[in-house]
DNA sequence: GCTACAGACTTTATCGGTAAAGGAGCTGTC
DNA sequence: GACAGCTCCTTTACCGATAAAGTCTGTAGC
């Protein structure tokens, strides 16, 4: 038996092709009689709806928009973080009939999905801007929606104000009359270690960084602080951590990048017999899940993940809406607000 | 200015169309010089490569994977343990070249991309085969892996050892000398509380539930010993716990359908005042990240959701590559092992 | 000098639909 | 009774590619 098509259902019933995609797709177009002898003739023969690669050339719109992200897909959902993030974005697109299909933007062979997947749209979530894969999209002539990036113009991008919690954090370390201060962070390389200077171009890319980076100096420099910096190559493996604590002329505070470095901090510190705060007060950033759990429970500056995965596919979506219909309006950027929840690991 | 399509480019060049399609997809059908003008021409149109839905329509290929969940997609990814699988599966399909697509299938409306989302094939993951997207999937004659589910005939299931694993957590306790045995389970209806009788057939059809159930029950019967039910409406929100350990023949151990259920069990626990293990033993399944951290570690059955989520997109790829190459093996379903972790929860 | 064959393109046929305009028949209206 | 306006279905045109078979040309072998 040959594949049943539209054409050979409407030859079977003696109507036109058209008419039958009608009684899948526009039921007002016909009579409803004749839609339900061949929706029952389809069902009969097997047939479910139209081919969707099919539909999806002759309308131009795929139902699924991508989420790329930098790192392995496996990472970020393990994470609860991102993953929370990632729920927040499915959902909501699922609201809008639409699905969600995650891009890897690894290595140099798994950009191809990125490339040959039908899409009507994607969210770049936390790339580096100058990826291939990006770039693929953008040339792709897709709607892109910035998350935690600077979009190029015209694209709008979701971020939250990564600078002001990261000056919030800062300041609150002073309040609490702290001049030696530590800041880790990533973005120095690839070896764990104290350095010095600003992080190099590459890592300012990323805008999470280079914004919480410029809101921590900021506030230190304003008091007339110099910090310690180290680096961790990787947020998800911190180590080395226990030599920072070593040495002698050691931090009485931290601001980490995330919460995921200040929990292992937390935890090295714990293991030289050192107590939080009284030894070291530690700051973190995201209220990642863990900064509740974590004992001490840790001082980190808020975000809404949830609301940030929302506003990213409402924006996608209002640009889409403009394709459709130019006088809409084009989707704004957004920058969330964040706030400091100052717990037990800064306790006075 | 008009689409640029690869007939654009032939048109230009005074090529035909096929020898520029040749040019991005089969490099060796022409020689290195035209291909060259060809890329070098196609890049100065901004045209970036052949059109995803018509390429899709031609070869019959999508590029993308389906992975249906049955409830909220966020409720999957706010679990670590489901996240963790999700990414599993990702990482693996992004290895063959494939990207992920997350379906919903939760509302009648959100079914709507099971139907029109082009795939290449789909992973069914702890739904109820019954469910109408599941239908919509295999109606689209899509080759389909079911995972911690029985497959219909012909199709690959992943699995694991479910019941083996029950039964090994029941003899648990049992050696530890209990008698007076609490099992916390799903599946029966939507108010919480005692419940007498097995599962209705609704909950049955739940594979993971009907085999720890059975496991349970066998070594229980064993044993001589008819456990409490309790229920709980909803895995991720458990309530209703405190009466049960307000009851005057209180049990002295509990067996838990998941780790999340176990981890609300000992926190009801710890609120009364009751010490687990000594006034209450518990014993959760999965071995969920969470099981690790909770206070008192959790006793559990572990089971390897990465290996789980790899296990299950080999399958689905065997199956396709048996579609190119009918003579190629068929997979096979899998049932993965699973071990019990005794940790302080039961600690004698 | 003729056959065989490989390389480099082109031709023909298909993939399975949808949008928008077109026409036929019926009803109502003044 | 002619014109408008519906309803319902058909026609025409197009979406943007790929697979497989066909054509032509140059060259190697003998």
């Amino acid at each position: 038996m040959g594949k049943v098509t539209l054409q050979s259902i409407a030859d079977r019933l003696g109507v036109s092709r058209m008419t039958v995609s009608n009684a899948f797709s526009r039921p007002d177009q016909l009579s409803a009689d004749l839609r339900r002898k061949i929706l029952d003739e389809a069902a009969a023969l097997g047939y479910l709806g139209p081919d969707p690669s099919a539909r999806s050339l002759a309308t131009g719109t795929a139902g699924t928009v991508g989420l790329l992200w930098t790192k392995l897909l496996s990472t970020a959902l393990a994470d609860e973080m991102s993953a929370r993030f990632i729920g927040a974005v499915a959902d909501e697109l699922n609201q809008a009939g639409l699905a969600l299909t995650l891009l890897p933007a690894t290595t140099e062979a798994a950009v191809v999905p990125a490339r040959d997947v039908a899409l009507d749209g994607a969210i770049i979530y936390s790339c580096d801007p100058q990826l291939p894969a990006v770039d693929l999209l953008a040339r792709r002539g897709l709607p892109l929606v910035y998350v935690d990036a600077d979009a190029p113009a015209k694209r709008p991008a979701i971020t939250i104000d990564d600078y002001g919690g990261a000056k919030a954090a800062a300041e609150h370390l002073l309040a609490l009359g702290h001049r030696r201060i530590l800041v880790v962070t990533t973005g120095f390389g690839p070896e764990p270690g104290l350095v010095t200077g600003p992080p190099p171009a590459a890592a300012l890319r990323q805008r999470v960084l280079a914004q919480r980076w410029a809101g921590w100096m900021d506030a230190l420099q304003a008091a007339g602080i110099t910090p310690q910096v180290a680096n961790q190559p990787d947020p998800y493996a911190p180590h080395g951590l226990d030599a920072l604590l070593a040495q002698a002329d050691r931090p009485s505070a931290a601001l980490c990048l995330t919460d995921v470095l200040a929990q292992a901090l937390i935890a090295a510190a714990s293991d030289r017999g050192m107590t939080v705060p009284g030894d070291l007060a530690v700051v973190g950033f995201d209220d990642h899940p863990l900064a509740e759990r974590t004992r001490p429970a840790l001082t980190t500056v808020r975000q809404d993940v949830d609301l940030k995965g929302r506003a990213a596919v409402r924006a996608l979506l209002a640009e889409l809406a403009r394709r459709a219909d130019p006088s809409a309006e084009a989707p704004l950027s957004q920058r969330l607000r964040v706030s400091l929840v100052v717990r037990e690991s800064t306790a006075g």
